[in-house]
DNA sequence: TTGTATGCGTTATCAC
DNA sequence: GTGATAACGCATACAA
């Protein structure tokens, strides 16, 4: 076998000579279009079997304006969330035959404007999810990224799809959760500054906070390391509750307690953010704020899909998630 | 805005008819190509900017023949395990400017070659990460696939590139640990039938567990919630240690052995396989036999790169995955 | 119904 | 150095 030889990838035009029609027949056969003889056609098939023959998904691409292909990029494939949301996108758009090309932004804002462009010349459309770049520079970029949907983010003005998550309720709901349980002191494991999500859940937790318990915020980050991190500094100050700024964060922190012995909840109670699978199954299970991950991104090819079928796209969606008390909280004790 | 114009993209013609060069200049400058004049080449870059000119990708894939995409199949994108053979694929290849069109085959071995074929003629490469497919089907289909990379999977007669992981030798390390804590009788959280390293997995436990201790295999699965559901079954086989196919599974038991009760510990051991982030993470913190998971996305990569730049691939390679002794074992007490 | 011819946007092989 | 021009593989008006 020579190892030098490129694709000897077998044409239309092979086939259609081996069935002795024209390319156009054959390209009428493979795509079951018009009324073609059916003789024609079988002669058509055959040959096509026979010759291993697959259209070119590329030339296909070229000649028809779309690649019926996608693109994907969130900022940290690490994170179940984002997974879930990939998830999402990438069942619903198989079932209409579209495939998923997916970047990672690796949590860096000032790669993001790079990235998405190059990622979305390489398809029909772009699904945009948690932006870290600010809204300006989303704006100004909309429109070499169009189509595209917006996901976890609302950016004032701009005309694109957007599927999003009223987070202030979420973040509501924990607080008087924690609030009825009797906290008085709260500590808030802060998520990644360019984080527009966590921007919200802490304006949202400073305003419901008021008057209700003292609020005070670390900085952290958004992974399991970042919170285990962070676990004893939140003890430290008094803080008999601590909200994380999502379940990676939360469970980090939940680690590092049951490794340095402190009780959950009994000692401090803990909350996170998503509800990701590993949620209820942590010990002990944590309370939580659930996000529909996968609807977000099953509503999100709905909307791209209608646009690139050049329809109205769905109006704009905002799920309310859903406060799952579990076990990680409890009336504080003192 | 009309809703029905398509992309009215600007093409490398335009740039030329703006620059005053012809269409193949253009191209020259756009890819850097051979030495073209200074003060041409600023008209071109000039008129490319202003105009917001980008090649197309589906364009040069077809006049290049290359596509510079790659695609992964997975048999459950949910699974921490093969997200991060995906971001270590995802991460070497973006460095060499090739992206990732991912593909879940959500655990049915029956679409798992079409699915293969269908998202190989997309892109110029294929990585197959832990099929599920029989030996003689993945034979057969190899030609139609290649190139292509097998990762967790070892094919005899197949000369595709392989990365794989020394299954064996982690359970023998869990057996001699368990072993080697007393346990005389342990039961087995078995994986997907259509898992074949599910299926080494056992092999080795039946075949190194001779002599130790007493073996029951429980048919399980390989996610959480199946974990959780086989849990208590496990414990009333009067086993004192629970092997999960993986940490999903091993995760699952541990959360359920938590919700009724059961120390662990104290009254069952429990460990799992891959090492994935939450297993250090867990209450308590999951023994288990740590992969390197990224690293094999790594190699993977690293060898269908060579294969696409028509080099030879680095030798087929063979991790030997380390047993990590963390709290989720102990001595058996009784 | 079927074939012919042209276009899709680039790259690359030639002459100039 | 630069510019025509022929692929690349397929879809599709249009003609027959």
């Amino acid at each position: 076998m020579d190892p030098g030889e490129r694709t000897p990838s077998v044409t239309i035009r092979d086939v259609a000579r081996a069935a002795q029609v024209s390319p156009a027949t054959v390209s009428r056969v493979m795509n079951r279009r018009s009324t073609v003889d059916v003789e024609l056609a079988r002669r058509v098939q055959q040959a096509a079997a026979s010759l291993g023959y697959h259209p070119s998904a590329v030339a296909q691409g070229l000649a028809r304006g779309r690649t019926e292909l996608v693109s994907i990029l969130v900022p940290d494939l690490g994170n179940p969330m984002f997974q879930s949301v990939l998830r999402g996108i990438s069942r619903a758009a198989g079932v209409e035959g579209y495939r998923v090309l997916v970047t990672d932004s690796h949590e860096m804002p000032l790669e993001e404007p790079f990235l998405a462009q190059e990622t979305r010349l390489r398809t029909d459309g772009l699904v945009l999810c948690s932006p870290r770049s600010h809204d300006q520079e989303l704006l100004e970029l909309a429109g070499k990224l169009e189509p595209f949907v917006l996901v976890n983010r609302h950016v004032e003005g701009l005309l694109a799809p957007m599927v999003a998550v009223d987070y202030a309720a979420g973040i509501r709901a924990l607080v008087a959760h924690l609030a009825g349980l009797g906290h008085r002191h709260v500590a808030y494991l802060s998520g990644p500054m360019a984080s527009v999500s966590n921007q919200e859940r802490l304006d949202t937790l400073h305003a419901s906070a008021e008057g209700r318990f003292e609020l005070t915020v670390l900085e952290c980050g958004s992974m399991h390391e970042d919170g285990y991190e962070a676990a004893d500094r939140a003890l430290g100050t008094g803080a008999t509750a601590i909200i994380g700024y999502n379940d990676l964060v939360a469970l980090g922190a939940l680690g590092k307690f049951h490794a340095i012995g402190v009780s959950v909840p009994d000692e401090v109670s803990v909350v996170g953010f998503d509800d990701i699978a590993f949620a209820r199954y942590a010990s002990p299970m944590l309370t939580t704020v659930a996000v529909p991950q996968e609807a977000l991104g099953e509503e999100a090819w709905q909307r791209l899909s209608a646009v690139l079928r050049g329809e109205e796209p769905p109006a704009d969606v905002c799920f309310t998630p859903r406060l799952e008390v579990r076990q990680s909280t409890a009336r504080v004790s003192r």
